[in-house]
DNA sequence: GCGATTTAAATTGCACACAATTTAATTGTG
DNA sequence: CACAATTAAATTGTGTGCAATTTAAATCGC
């Protein structure tokens, strides 16, 4: 069984790590002049993401898909109601709970939205095909790492 | 040819952004115990990586291979200063220039960091051939986007 | 050779990202 | 019912990450 050598296995070019965090960079700048037109930073479009599949969700419900925790998603939130995208709510039923709902303009900015996959998937320069293994690898990748 | 419809497109599990972005965050907080019990965080582990390559870079040719600016480098840099891995001296060559090389205890870390590969792999729970593929794959997605 | 341009880092201002802690509300147990 | 344990968000403190600006040095053009 071949086993790399310490050097190899320290050089950055073979790093699983690096080639994830750079493309992961490389994303976002990709997306931020998009989101930037829409008002919008990244993850403030994550969050919509998800409420435009499922509004009226917990704080901690959001965290769970995004795998964000409320250190994180708390000064988001707050910004985006205060952008007037949506409302935050404490859960008449549990005061602990926050609710988040999408407002009007927050729903509407979905349409706006559906112009940003086609861009995205032009910069790739992948197939179709291409980009659904790829994400589903790394989906499958951070599920073990989760996981572990 | 098939096409996906808007509502597809803009679902959070289809996205191969969302995909990387959560992968890669996954990753960073699996090497986070890793690194703290060297007292080094992600991007600072970054910036060994590439100093035990190749010591004696100026700012912008670690920013270069990192895909990092100077906005995010100068301040990393100073606190691994501050911890005794690094210097940072202006060049004599050319004032604008800042060398930045590795002190003994910064080149000494190396030892200790070539353990932290084999945890990564066995997390990640892929052959050796998946790692590198997969890695391949991130690079030469990243390219294409950095080229866009 | 000397002002204009370019280049290299640092700085500034804003927005994450997270561990650890705190606050407040609910649930479990006897 | 009381009170300890648990749960949900928010807060705190540290460290990125980047666009835009600033500062200082080197180079270009004439």
């Amino acid at each position: 069984m071949p086993k790399l050598n310490a050097d190899s296995a320290l050089q950055l070019d073979n790093q699983l790590c690096f080639a994830l965090y750079s493309a992961s960079l490389a994303m976002t700048k990709l997306y931020t002049p998009l989101l930037g037109a829409l008002n919008l930073t990244y993850p403030q479009y994550l969050v919509l993401l998800v409420l435009w599949e499922q509004d009226g969700l917990t704080v901690s419900a959001l965290g769970e898909r995004l795998t964000l925790n409320s250190g994180t998603l708390t000064p988001v939130l707050k910004r985006m109601e205060a952008g007037g995208l949506l409302l935050r709510e404490r859960s008449q039923d549990d005061e602990r709970r926050v609710l988040v709902s999408l407002t009007h303009e927050g729903k509407k900015l979905k349409t706006r939205a559906a112009g940003i996959p086609p861009c995205v998937a032009e910069a790739t320069n992948c197939s179709l095909s291409e980009l659904t293994e790829l994400t589903d690898q790394l989906k499958s990748l951070r599920n073990r790492l989760n996981d572990f």
